[in-house]
DNA sequence: TATGAATGAGATTTCATTCAT
DNA sequence: CATGAATGAAATCTCATTCAT
């Protein structure tokens, strides 16, 4: 019933059908050398349309990044059962980056996207309340979160400030995303990409850990075997 | 003496002036948005008479490079003293970074353009024999030399990879830069960027120091502090 | 009728109304000293638009190429009954030439352009499977059939080889109309051109008829009237 | 003797430096592709100084086109003994033609060159008065001399006008060489090229020949051997 | 709602020519 | 006499965005 939901459903349809024909142009071309004319090409609409359903290149950008992080997040926390230690939370985090990164590698390769977003946002200590950027804030939070635990349970070193450290890890988790998403499809599906990401990730690890914990817990696992 | 030599110092003024105005440009507008009509207006030279003093606008990218990534290099080593062990070896490295930043920040900041410059670095393990990004690769070798030497004397994991974690770094080094590079001028002198820096070195540090060393040591003083 | 039909149509048009604005441009100014922008100003369109239209400049001195060959074979071979002997059918050819240009002078210099479309193509033997060039394919093919009729029935040289002469023949009178699309336009409509190349057809006539055919049958009557 | 002699001298020397610098060029890159620039680097002069000694580019191409039609001249008419009848002295030209082609092929190639020089010039009947034309006059004059030689001694066909066939045969010369000008040098000496020049020289020796003569005289030879 | 058409602004690069020294 | 330096003008092409229909 209704004609107004209908149109609505519609129009929220139509606004998917565009996204989803952006991100497959971003993970071609990367994200700022896409243009208008690509989307129109590929939707089969005209590039007047696209300005019906989004204000500008920008705002498509941004609905991009802000699906990609909400999926990111969602993810994560179905894993993130209260059991727990925060340790063991930190590298389900981590270990759902590099999953997520093997399994749906494009979807994801799209939170790296943000700078071509917003380049303000987290390094910017100040600038979380900017404009687009909020997008991150849920991953953030997550993050954050899961460091508190683990500073409350001892698994974590009670020295760092989670909100901080968050920060940084986020940071250069899509830093180096950023980087993957500008390196041409064949590369991008390399295992060497892969590894350095589980390098990056080890190193972490063992950044925060707490100095009690033994080093030899502190591995991610290669990707694509699930943690035991 | 004479003629020809005032030539050739003038002409590298010349060019000097231009990339100094190239940097201003790139540190206000970011690598890849400023075009060489910017540059002819900073300048106040046409556009002509750019491509006197460089063959395009990658080449001048180039030299940015080129140039910012020596200075580094040149600052460290001038502060590696032979006694050093590894681990005080890499705070040095990580504490010149910082520093180097804090005290001619804007230089600095130009290490982080390589990705406008070549994007397949260092991300791509096999990429390090390309073109234009070999700049690159006195940066990792400096680092890779200083892990090996903190693995030979125990201050540093013995089970770090020099090469790759070099590569890790590096990337993740620059690609902090590369954000900051992109910040507007104002916010990018701010204390938090330094912070943000200090914070991700650290956590780099402890992922890479030996689990014997105590965790005390594993924490860079703050910026334009010498260390002692 | 219908709207999609009339778009079509428009389109059309316009193509047409850009490339006579080109075709105009190139008798003025020559196939090579013309810009875009003297398009554009010309059209009174903007760069982009021509653009709309077709893929680049060389698309459009394609196109204008085509357009006059193919024109020029259409109306050749409209007059070429089978009766004709191949000497008659020679004359009928070179006849066509003249008094095309003498009709409709300018679109038929534009057959002329093709050295600035491909200069590599009438000269070099083995070119004719080249790229923008088979333009000029069916124009050959014209030719050396008329020969190959004439070789058979005795009225030309059975000394000659139809494809060769054939390619000599077209270059030369295509030389000459390149020529002439280079004079300012006031020159070009002299009659001394087209006695010009009536000379150069009457040489080419004698050139390749037998030696048993009387020298007088050999002229080409003055350009303007029908050959009866 | 003297200082001002000495001066001339080295002038003339200086310009003739440069010209066959351009020459080499224009055969390396076609006649109107080739910068002032080009010719600096060539020469290991400035450009300004160029302009000491030709007052613009175009002063270049027309000295360059005198020289090589000169050339042509001289050896054409150290070839032209008076005992020759009129059909063998045309033979003679066309053979001189080819032979230089087949010999010093690059040289000769230049005299294709007066379409970047003077556009104006051979088709346009009242057009041998004008301004850097007229370095081809002397060919002209030339041509024509040696057919009326023929139709006074009856070997040629008394019905053509010898400056219009003249004009005529020397436009579809140059015409020819012109092209090859522009073909990309590795082309420019296969001996296609080389047989195509001859096939328009035996059209043009059948097409004013006098009806008496043996069709079997009309062949020039295959270039480099001497006509027997 | 949808779009074909149009465009202003801008990108990089080239080149013949001039002029102060 | 020679030239280094500079440049105005031009060339081709791209792109996000607007608007009348």
């Amino acid at each position: 019933m209704g004609i107004v939901e209908r149109r609505i459903r519609e129009k929220e349809e139509r606004r998917k059908y565009i996204l989803d024909a952006a991100k497959t142009l971003i993970l071609e071309k990367g994200a700022s050398a896409f243009s208008m004319q690509d989307i129109a090409d590929a939707t089969e609409l005209s590039k007047a349309t696209l300005y019906l359903y989004f204000q500008s290149k920008e705002a498509i950008l941004e609905e991009i990044f802000h699906d990609a992080t909400d999926y990111f997040v969602e993810y994560v926390e179905e894993r993130l059962s209260p059991e727990l230690t925060g340790l063991e939370a930190v590298m389900v985090v981590w270990g759902s980056y590099l999953s997520l990164y093997a399994e749906s590698g494009d979807d994801f390769v799209l939170t790296g996207i943000w700078r071509a977003v917003n380049p303000t946002f987290v390094v910017a200590p100040g600038g979380e309340g900017g404009g687009g950027q909020n997008a991150a804030v849920p991953m953030l939070d997550l993050i954050a979160k899961v460091l508190e635990r683990g500073i409350a349970d001892g698994t974590l070193d009670p020295a760092i400030d989670p909100r901080g450290v968050a920060r940084t890890c986020l940071f250069l988790a899509t830093s180096l995303i950023d980087s993957v998403a500008r390196l041409p499809r064949e590369l991008r599906d390399s295992n060497g990409i892969r590894e350095e990401m589980r390098l990056m990730f080890n190193l972490l690890l063992r950044g925060v850990a707490s100095p009690t914990v033994d080093r030899s817990d502190l591995y991610l696992p290669a990707a694509k075997k699930d943690k035991r």
